[in-house]
DNA sequence: TGTACATCAGTGAACGCGCGTTCACTGATGTAC
DNA sequence: TGTACATCAGTGAACGCGCGTTCACTGATGTAC
């Protein structure tokens, strides 16, 4: 059949969103086409009319990951009290609910090392994506020279990836909790102080 | 043919062994029994006499790299003038060179998503091996209490893994080695401030 | 001491399964005349 | 305005492949008698 201009680009997003999902609950080769079409009521053979490979859509579902934890926090920073943005912005990404719920949390901690292995010219994608995430986060982070703030991001953004998944691996939510609480605290300080 | 009585303990350690590296640089499901045991010079087939399955390997093999983390650490401490061991810890782990050799490094930034996402019984023995990391990585730490000590031990772990794996993603040489020199800085400020 | 049998690490074919990708096809709608 | 054709998102069978696991078998050596 043929569908109204919009309809191919809805659609596609809605693979995407899916996918990236998909990716960070189950990682890359635990997400299969087949079923991620399923989920979408539609059938494995039409993926190739929005994407060339499985890989291109890891590339762009872990571009829509990164943006989902920029609105997280980007809430949590209008929300908070003046003076308290950085606490706010480190308190949403180490918060129990994001520890609980890698399908819609930040992509490096649930698929960074997958992207870490996959050959030089692959890579080069992620990073880019990484970079324009560092910088935006930056933008909330004190310190004088933009340089700074961007070194104290990718060092805040990375620590706090490795506790999230970390948190993910106990099997008792007490301990879960209290480590990401002492994290909250720890990177708090350690912002502030460096 | 009949072997002697330690032939197929050190057979099993030769499995355990390369499994270890081959996770740690491939992941889980990149990793195939059939390549794993044509590495050692035997075929597939074997491998049962000794595993009960690749789950179990890849448990016994994730302990391996911790260990494999720990000789590093305490290596470095040995070599540390006095009231250098933290700076030794840290810089042992964050090096440039353990950025560079995922197959023989720490086995929380190659594999810590993929466990977390693993159920929960399963978590439990993985979590079993951490918390005694931990427990012999708090000693090399200040702090009075304990509790303090391995508190710092998580923080200071979970942080540098993070780190590690986002450095894995950098394709530049230049950033990875900044990145890990800025950590350096940043861990021992943090651990001693805190 | 010699012989028959048991053991069991390792072999390699086979099984069943799921996966990413391809491809001929469908059919509703847009377009050319 | 009406008709013939082109388009192309989506379908579903098929392909080729690799994987984890099973299993009947091998044969050197240990053990029982």
């Amino acid at each position: 059949m043929r569908y109204s201009p919009e309809h191919k680009q809805q659609t596609r997003q809605r693979i995407v969103r899916a996918a990236a999902r998909r990716f960070r609950s189950s990682g890359s080769s635990g997400t299969g086409i087949n079923d991620l079409m399923r989920d979408l009521h539609l059938t494995h053979g039409g993926f190739y009319r929005h994407f060339g490979s499985k890989e291109g859509l890891f590339a762009e579902a872990f571009g829509i990951g990164l943006e989902d934890v920029r609105h997280r926090a980007e809430g949590a920073i209008e929300r908070a009290r003046s003076g308290e943005q950085l606490k706010a912005l480190i308190d949403s990404y180490l918060d129990i609910e994001h520890g609980e719920d890698a399908a819609n949390g930040c992509p490096v901690a649930a698929l960074g090392a997958e992207v870490a292995r996959r050959p030089r010219a692959a890579r080069a994608a992620f990073e880019r994506e990484l970079e324009e995430h560092i910088h935006l986060m930056a933008r909330h982070l004190p310190g004088d020279a933009r340089s700074e703030r961007e070194q104290k991001a990718v060092l805040l953004f990375s620590g706090m990836a490795g506790t999230l998944t970390l948190a993910r691996v106990m099997t008792d939510e007490r301990s879960r909790r209290k480590l990401l609480n002492d994290a909250r605290m720890f990177y708090l300080r350690a912002v502030r102080a460096s």
